[in-house]
DNA sequence: TTTAATCCTGACTAAAAGAGTAGGAATTCT
DNA sequence: AGAATTCCTACTCTTTTAGTCAGGATTAAA
């Protein structure tokens, strides 16, 4: 299942833009010694943010990042999917041989982890940028 | 996060054992027949699943593996637990110095990762072995 | 126009985890 | 004794993760 830390990181960077919203952008160093993470691996997050349209860049001396829309309209599952490209646990490989063949009784968790994939989607989908910035 | 083909492979397994349930064990190259996993491989699964008493086993010639208790009191959880160790996502290991530190506002995503565990945990623990025997 | 701050991008790497193999020892039935 | 089966440990191969590194390209302020 991919939910790793990047995934993570992405939620706390986010976290971090949101809570600290004030006239003009928020520079990646700032983030970067906020939530000790190192400042080139947060380019690599913020670029597929950008790319999903989560937050807007600008360039520049005193450039950095906003967010695109409202922090009550960014849902934690965006964020997610942004980075991590997909929120599945594992799922049966077409022509793989193990496993799953689509033989009755030989794929028996086969809809059970779908679920749990709904689940945790769910969990995700539930929880919005804002509801992380009250305990900040 | 702690939720691979090895514990997808355990509840395989343990439903394919439940199914078929008779007089006597059932060999794990019967189940390794039905469900498609090498051998070698189950062998590893079923010594855990044994150590955390979820299953019986009888050595030998017509030899194999029983339950060790009704389908009906065997928790996906307890499977999962059994062969993974653990069902946590990410926890802020202690002494780590990136990602989260014990300073206020640095590990907003903290409580966010735990709820999520309790989240997966409880979706196996409602679930028991016996509900998944039906769609066999 | 220079310069500094920042974004942008891809390539690279070290470590860990995942998935499964291999081989032999011990046990029990026939 | 021979065959079937569990038991147990160690090993290996591959993929993924978690970053780092290096070098632009772009923009805004001075």
């Amino acid at each position: 299942m991919k939910l790793t830390n990047k995934g993570r990181y992405a939620v706390m960077a986010m976290a971090d833009l949101a809570s600290n919203e004030r006239n003009g952008p928020i520079s990646l160093t700032e983030i970067s010694v906020r939530q000790n993470i190192s400042l080139a691996y947060l380019e690599q997050i913020f670029l597929k943010l950008k790319n999903n349209k989560l937050v807007k860049s600008s360039r520049g001396a005193n450039g950095g990042y906003i967010l695109d829309k409202p922090a009550s309209e960014i849902r934690l599952s965006n964020i997610i999917y942004a980075v991590d490209e997909e929120v599945k646990t594992l799922n049966c490989k077409k022509n793989s041989k193990r496993g799953c063949n689509n033989k009755a009784a030989k794929c028996i968790t086969h809809n059970l982890w779908d679920q749990l994939d709904q689940h945790i989607n769910g969990f995700f989908e539930k929880i919005k940028l804002q509801d992380l910035t009250k305990n900040i």
